[in-house]
DNA sequence: ACTCACATGTAAAGAGTTACATGATTTT
DNA sequence: AAAATCATGTAACTCTTTACATGTGAGT
């Protein structure tokens, strides 16, 4: 993986890692991008058969595939999209039974600690001979993370001030 | 708007102010959305008729949309994702030309401000009213476009250390 | 004269997710 | 005995994006 060879079970144990943070992918789309990319001579695929399993396909690059990449890095309009059902759940906390409000935040809390601990993990294991690039972006996932935990660590509370609907009603007509 | 009341040209637009940076939708999904709930009979329309554009057709939660939106919204496991060209592309940054990639990061440094101008501005003129689960979205768009700014403008220069691969076979030949 | 704001929608294409199907070997 | 790892892929489905189609009125 680290010398260009790759098969699409070793890519997908990528996105699980490094990669998926930012850019996720199944098999239902790593296999047929791998063929479609082989098709058009952008990477090149060697067999090798093994027993018990299915064939081994070790995919490399080729020298297309690099002017290719190399062109399709050239442009400067890029996209950072973030979708939330958190955020979007928490916009209507005022709908939400505060207990509820609650386990979402302690929820997300907790996945973000786990990425934390991750990308921890990462740059201790095999961030130091990383190109500056790689390293930006694992250093992006670490300063997004700290800023969510701390952000979520001082703001608990907060979303429960304005009590839900059946509360406000209950108080009104009592 | 407000008031509960909105026509799907609205809800645009909200999308296009606060609730887009989180969850984006364009007419292709409100539009069949709008009356795929209108027809399950979670919202009302009264059509307005007006001349020389098309009815003006004012939607309205019913009670059992608010049942059912408090339904969804007491699941715990809620997704947020990110998808992100722009860091896929720096990961790849040593397969870059050095002034791309400073193109690209100021470009997206650029996008960050206009962001957080717009988190600033939406605060100034409507946040006071808003009830907490609202404003703690709007404190967490805040929160993690200052991150991100922070780290952006710390880390310019990084992702060029490495140089790229065309410079380094030139260096090699030369 | 031209562009922006208002106001509705559809249709087709593209992207992405989930579940399924198969099966040996190794670890718990 | 069960579960995880290795290893491939497909098929159906959902979701999102983009472009199109139509037309008025107000502002620059």
């Amino acid at each position: 993986m680290t010398d260009g060879e790759a098969t699409g079970y070793d890519l997908k144990k990528c996105f699980e890692s490094t990669f998926g943070h930012f850019f996720a992918a199944g098999y239902g789309s790593i296999y047929p991008a791998l063929s479609s990319l082989a098709a058009d001579g952008l990477v090149e695929c060697e067999e090798v058969p093994q027993e018990g399993k299915p064939d081994r396909k070790v995919y490399r690059i080729t020298a297309a595939g690099h002017e290719c990449l190399r062109n399709a890095l050239a442009k400067t309009r890029t996209t950072h999209k973030v979708r939330s059902e958190f955020l979007a759940m928490l916009y209507f906390a005022h709908l939400m039974r505060p207990e509820d409000v609650q386990a979402v935040l302690a929820d997300q809390l907790a996945r973000v600690e786990e990425n934390a601990a991750l990308f921890r993990k990462i740059e201790a294991e095999c961030a130091a001979d990383w190109p500056a690039g790689m390293r930006f972006v694992l250093g992006f996932g670490k300063a997004m993370s700290a800023a969510m935990r701390d952000y979520l660590t001082e703001n608990t509370e907060l979303p429960l001030e304005g009590g839900n609907e059946t509360t406000k009603a209950v108080e009104r007509t009592a």
